[in-house]
DNA sequence: CGGATCGTTGATCAACTTCAACGGTCGTGG
DNA sequence: CCACGACCGTTGAAGTTGATCAACGATCCG
């Protein structure tokens, strides 16, 4: 249940054996179904989720109704709504699994006393939220630099997984496009 | 000189007089004219940069020659390619001053010893990612929502200073539209 | 004073959206 | 286990938003 966990802990910091057992007792384990929510707007963000197995998405619904997705999780990824965590605020967004997943799960409370207790994991939360921080610029980056055609390549060609697992119409959502014209593109692509 | 700087800090973390020392020993002070760049495209990032005082831009310039603004930096911000930064490989953005600056830089080296030499400056900057990738996100969520007037009127609602501050052609190339565009919304919004 | 830069305005154009319809597939309940 | 409905990807036609191109006045700075 903790092996995705710990590998991908260990591959940023060391945890002796009794730091192990000291982070495994912070999460609490849930199985999640296809299409069930584990936030909805208007809810708190209760916990930090890293997924073991399966797959996440987290998006915002706006004014008309059209869904926009933030970010999309599996295995060895972490998803929360970050400012609704860790102020406590309502959430703007919606979570859900897009194929049944298996979640391990930490509360604010268990994740301060964590980071006291575990001060590597500190420095495993830097990094983290570092290479978050560079991955969200280049998403900006492309989004606002290029066109829908130019976008979508740029995803087959940094995401190549993205395009497998994830439906077509999340995809162009992800990007910012309508199915229609994600439908389009890619049909003028296998063309040429 | 390091005045903006600790007071960041102490508002996150708690530092001793002696970690004040050591602190300030970690950085290189810099001043920086007007349109004076402190990183070009190809080049490595080798720098940390908070400013203490003036106005930072950095941006990406695409195949067209476009520019595209990734982010803007005065008192109290800081400033980096962060991918560029850490690994080492060349940056694709610019960052140059918008207004005279005062910063106070650190190289990797320095970044990495101060971590191990004042731990807590790993919380500081773990809550200071934290707070960058809530504010990424949501500028992602504007960009990709909604139409150029709605982001307009919401920058204007929840960043105020920016429209203050900056020139408009930076602030339309922020949000994603040519300065004739927001020209025109700008038009608008006076008449209603 | 003179050149460069910036914001503005107008006219045209292209990209992408919207609306509508259709066929295929999947999953669920009878 | 089959049938039906829901959902998804596709295609077409029309509509809209924002980009592009061009020109002009104002301001700033050297």
């Amino acid at each position: 249940m903790f092996n995705v966990l710990l590998a991908h802990i260990q591959e940023k910091v060391n945890l002796s054996v009794g730091d192990v057992d000291l982070l495994k007792s912070f999460f609490i384990p849930k199985k999640l179904r296809k299409r069930q929510y584990i936030l909805q707007e208007g809810d708190v963000c209760k916990y930090l989720m890293f997924v073991e197995k399966g797959l996440l998405r987290m998006y915002h619904v706006d004014d008309k109704g059209a869904e926009h997705m933030i970010q999309f999780a599996w295995e060895g990824w972490w998803m929360a709504d970050t400012y609704s965590f860790l102020s406590g605020d309502i959430s703007q967004y919606n979570i859900d699994a897009i194929e049944d997943a298996e979640l391990l799960m930490i509360t604010l409370p268990n994740f301060e006393a964590m980071l006291l207790q575990l001060p590597v994991m500190e420095r495993y939360f830097r990094i983290l939220f570092q290479n978050n921080i560079i991955s969200k610029e280049r998403r900006l980056i492309n989004t606002i630099s290029y066109s829908a055609e130019e976008k979508y390549k740029r995803l087959v060609a940094t995401h190549p997984e993205m395009i497998q697992r994830i439906p077509q119409n999340l995809i162009a959502s992800y990007l910012g496009l309508t199915p229609e014209t994600l439908s389009r593109i890619r049909k003028k692509l296998m063309q040429s």
